[in-house]
DNA sequence: TTTGACAATGGAAACGTTTCCAGATATACT
DNA sequence: AGTATATCTGGAAACGTTTCCATTGTCAAA
């Protein structure tokens, strides 16, 4: 009971260390650079050199030479490409081990844009803190990846002097990110975010704000930089103070981060006596939940309470979701480009070691 | 303005194919084998041969060993060691380019397996299908994966034959797939979980049951083989009819696969004169549109209308969605299990040639 | 003491590329 | 014709492992 490819693998896979002599194997092996090159009468080097584009080369010789590639479906092998030449066309991604949809949509930014440039993708997830510079150090002293994009949390923990230390040798670029000079990075402005949700909200007529947040309790979530509710809390609070409007610490509660505990928070936000007129949810995961508190309560959203969220992941517009658009899906897209950029000519252009993407309220049914 | 790690890797990285002679380099490279053979004062093989945890090597000589590669910071090169022995420490996952929040259950029920051993995760997507044949012969002719698991669609295309002019070298497993000999797969019956919804929502009193479901339009979606919808639709009216409920096209909706769309189709479903009292959604996040619209309606989801989904998404808990749980999370698990277990022993079990998940109705507020 | 068996070890060859250098060929200029 | 220059090409060496074979050392049996 084996399926077809097993046999083949079992027989022959890995094989011909051996067969050497007989030039026409009765089995077929993978065809490698030599057996073209002898196909098309020439040698490794000019077939090498016909792979990867150098201008080095007769037409007439390229001819010949794809042609021997077209017929023998040869595929350079990955693993001698990278052992010889160093590189592996691969980018590694690394991320905390989470299931958030905005850092889905990241992702699929990410794996677009290297798909279409042939660079695979290799995901690494982090599931404790302390994992992180051993990881990081595997990974950069196994070289399977050309570059290492750091996805969603913070490498606090990992100064300048601490990678100098490691040695680590591996061009790095951070997606969603808090600004910092050691590596590029593109991030956006979470303070000024919360502001724009807040003002939102006040310019339509709201005076009393309440906010559903993500509460930082284990120390992963601490060191690894989820502070992002934090600082959209902030910008909302410097706002209402700005303007004049009512603080009170009733209306603000923080918790899990997903849906149902967004809305056991909502549940008591509006349960106070003098409850806001508007919430505002750190996440547009939070924001759902929030919605489903209201209408458990009876109330209609819109009118009786209004929502903002921020995010706008995809299943916002859905949902018809109030939201700040963070350019989820964007932002992996950028990631990736610099990095193949930086892989490419040999350094991150200047702009784009600091790269802030533009937040907009998206208006949608909820607020 | 460079990272720390650029200016390392321009000057250092990828150099040492020179500077053979002096014993001790000032500049640091990265460990080889060879440098921690001199260090323990034992030749290359038996470094290998510790690495690799054979029992040839005498204790002491192992101490040696660990104690040099320890001090060096070692980490065995991954290509060198795949191009020698053909092993990658990889799992490609090929899947379509989606981001259901299904497939990301299940992804990350492979991450977590993988994880676990010590294994890569390379990710894989198609965009169209004519891509599919390509693709799978370069991953095999690369030889950048052990194995290869296919995530959530069907290789209809690929017969037997097909793969054998292929000639693929490259154990495979598929997640999601419908049943086949071809090769190993992890599957659920649809059209018995379409059957469970049903005869729950029967059981729970109701006599009129919608359906809302996923059209199948575009090429790629049919020859990918994203049947699932028909068929859990299919389990419905069997049992209806068994039941001697009544059919009315009128109930039956079918449009894009997302909450939006649902929504849309639910509100046309409501709005026939004789509306049914409960509808069964082909997936969660349709059901969650069907919820909206419920709202929309000013109606009131377990009384006036039940909704029954079908995947239990991380969401659905949220949401108190009523499902039929697929074990996503852990269909993933298996696969990657399975895979490891090949790779280990050279072979699928036959009992992990044709497995298949058991479906559970989950009842929470929504039904 | 000799022999045989066996465990432990060192090191060469092989994996399939890229890159560099030297050689060959063609072209241009004296 | 002879020389210089530019273009093209072949092939060896190197990348860092694993694996196999040969060699050494050890111990038990004769």
């Amino acid at each position: 009971m084996e399926t077809f490819p097993d046999i083949l693998w079992k027989r022959f896979g890995n094989a011909s260390k051996y067969p050497k002599n007989s030039t026409e194997d009765f089995f077929m092996r993978t065809p490698t650079i030599r057996d073209v090159a002898q196909r098309a009468g020439v040698g490794v080097g000019t077939v090498s050199r016909v792979i990867n584009g150098s201008p080095q080369v007769a037409d007439g010789t390229r001819q010949k030479v794809l042609e021997a590639i077209a017929e023998l479906g040869f595929s350079p092998n990955k693993a001698a490409r990278q052992l010889s030449g160093g590189k592996t066309s691969t980018v590694g991604v690394i991320t905390p081990f989470l299931t958030y949809p905005s850092f889905v949509e990241r992702l699929a930014g990410i794996q677009d844009v290297l798909d279409h440039h042939d660079y695979d993708l290799v995901l690494y997830s982090i599931r404790h803190p302390q994992q992180t510079q051993r990881k990081l150090r595997e990974i950069g002293a196994q070289v399977a990846v050309d570059g290492l994009i750091v996805l969603s949390f913070l490498l606090q923990t990992f100064t300048h002097e601490e990678l100098r230390r490691m040695n680590l040798k591996l061009p790095l670029i951070a997606v969603d990110h808090d600004p910092q000079d050691y590596y590029p990075h593109i991030f956006i402005d979470n303070v000024a975010g919360g502001r724009m949700a807040a003002e939102y909200l006040i310019r339509k007529g709201h005076r009393k704000i309440g906010f559903v947040g993500h509460v930082i309790e284990s120390a992963f979530e601490n060191e690894s930089g989820f502070t992002s509710s934090q600082r959209r809390f902030k910008g909302m609070k410097d706002m209402l103070l700005e303007a004049g409007l009512p603080i009170n610490d009733a209306w603000y509660q923080f918790g899990a981060p997903n849906e149902y505990s967004a809305c056991e928070q909502a549940l008591h936000i509006l349960s106070v006596p003098n409850r806001p007129t508007a919430i505002f949810a750190a996440y547009d995961t939070l924001a759902f939940g929030v919605q489903a508190a209201i209408d458990k309560l009876g109330m209609k959203c819109p009118d009786d309470v209004a929502v903002i969220g921020f995010d706008d992941v995809k299943a916002a517009s859905y949902m018809r979701l109030t939201t700040v658009n963070q350019q989820l899906f964007h932002s992996g897209e950028l990631g990736a480009q610099y990095m193949l950029e930086r892989l490419k000519t040999g350094s991150f252009k200047p702009d784009h070691w600091h790269v802030e993407l533009a937040l907009t309220v998206i208006e949608r049914a909820t607020a």
